[in-house]
DNA sequence: GCCAGAATGTCAACGTCATTAACATGAAGG
DNA sequence: CCTTCATGTTAATGACGTTGACATTCTGGC
């Protein structure tokens, strides 16, 4: 059939490793976490749970290649948030970017909980969790990093984008979509959560110690009047 | 023996629904989550699994008490960073205050990542989980806004404290106590995450439109220098 | 003091899960 | 054609969550 079996082109099944994990994947997102199991997903498939084992030696070893899967789909959410090519060429092309790209994190781990816990809570063995995570990293937490510059670039924020920066930047989108998954509390509602975080983040990192005034009255004052809106 | 058997005081084992929340909270904190069941946590006491159900309907009955424990212990730990009898009567008091606060529900993640994740992570019934949360916020979350407010007051930050600026405040630091569990990076060192989070949300917080330069150049410029290295 | 009944525990069983070993099947290549 | 390997099934093992039948022990009323 296929003009190259390259690999694995089609045995029994076709390529049961690829659809393992896409079933998978298919099995975290509709709902259940509970029932979620590699009997059930192999059972989907219409095929024995032992037959897995031929493709992964733990069910940890399935775990990793949906986390990979994963990071992937995360990496095209915001590939598609905001495309490498339309790169920002102003001060608030370069906010509205990166508050695309926090709500695009928030809205990937609200839509996607399980898989997202697979992600980044998955305990599996640490040595290919290690490799997933690095993996991932680089093709999601290297657009936030991207976007910071962008920002500095285009100087809606004063102090350069060091690590330490990153690091508080990814915490808290991060931790906005961990809260917000957790549904721990409603003080601010989904909507509005992108827009709160990343405002807040450049709020932070427009420091007024280098003479630049302008700067703050420019960008921050008026997303301050906006969007932290009093209550009490 | 005891002088008022209030409610359950000690059949047989004595008052095994207290020792079992208590003993799975053992098995989550002595590692390996991976070997955490019902059964496990009843053998550890000597006991049969199915005594366990006349304490607890389901498993997730059981893991709602251990997320309220986990819930105490984390209330447990901000009070022994930041007692509440002594309230901040300074600037650097308030800023030093809120750091331990930090610093306390970052290693209480750190330490205890299994009890962590059944507290912010557990899926279970909605219902069970909902109420505990609530309990849980109204200890735990209510010193980090009351921290907030503190800040104000010693004009730490010169913005007011809302919901939106809670929520952010204790998103970023969730999120660091999540990345930093999920190891995920190093881009921080744990023994820096408090400090660099807590500054930064600070600095989100001088807003700069209400004259207060002062309260920047006092509290945010040494705070910058000394803190955010720069890299690269 | 004694006994009914509730509270609390064990035992045995069910269905499911992860995992494995033994066996079957089908494609590929000599 | 026939070996060989990749791929699948079957059947088994031990652990888990959960339940129902049964045993024990505490408590309260007599």
């Amino acid at each position: 059939m296929a003009l190259r079996p390259e690999k694995t082109a089609h045995y029994h099944h076709g390529s049961l490793r690829e659809a393992l994990i896409q079933a998978a994947v298919r099995a975290l997102n509709d709902g259940d976490e509970a029932d979620f199991s590699l009997s059930s997903v192999a059972r989907s498939l219409g095929v024995t749970p032992a037959a897995a084992y031929k493709h992964f030696s733990h069910k940890d070893d399935l775990m990793a290649e949906v986390a990979a899967f994963g990071f992937g789909q995360l990496a095209e959410r915001f590939e598609a948030a905001a495309p490498r090519s339309k790169r920002p060429r102003s001060c608030r092309q370069a906010i509205d970017r990166f508050e695309r790209l926090a709500q695009a994190y928030f809205e990937f781990g609200l839509s996607q909980p399980a898989l997202f816990h697979v992600i980044f809570g998955w305990r599996g063995e640490a040595h290919r969790q290690a490799i997933v995570a690095v993996q991932g990293q680089t093709r999601t937490f290297g657009c936030l990093v991207q976007a910071l510059k962008d920002l500095h670039a285009q100087a809606a924020i004063s102090v350069e984008p060091n690590e330490s920066w990153q690091w508080f930047a990814w915490s808290a989108i991060h931790g906005a979509t961990e809260l917000g998954i957790a549904r721990v509390s409603n003080l601010v509602a989904p909507e509005e959560v992108a827009g709160v975080v990343t405002r807040s983040i450049i709020s932070a990192m427009c420091s007024p110690i280098s003479g630049s005034g302008s700067l703050h009255t420019e960008v921050i004052k008026p997303v301050r009047t906006s969007q932290h809106r009093s209550s009490t």
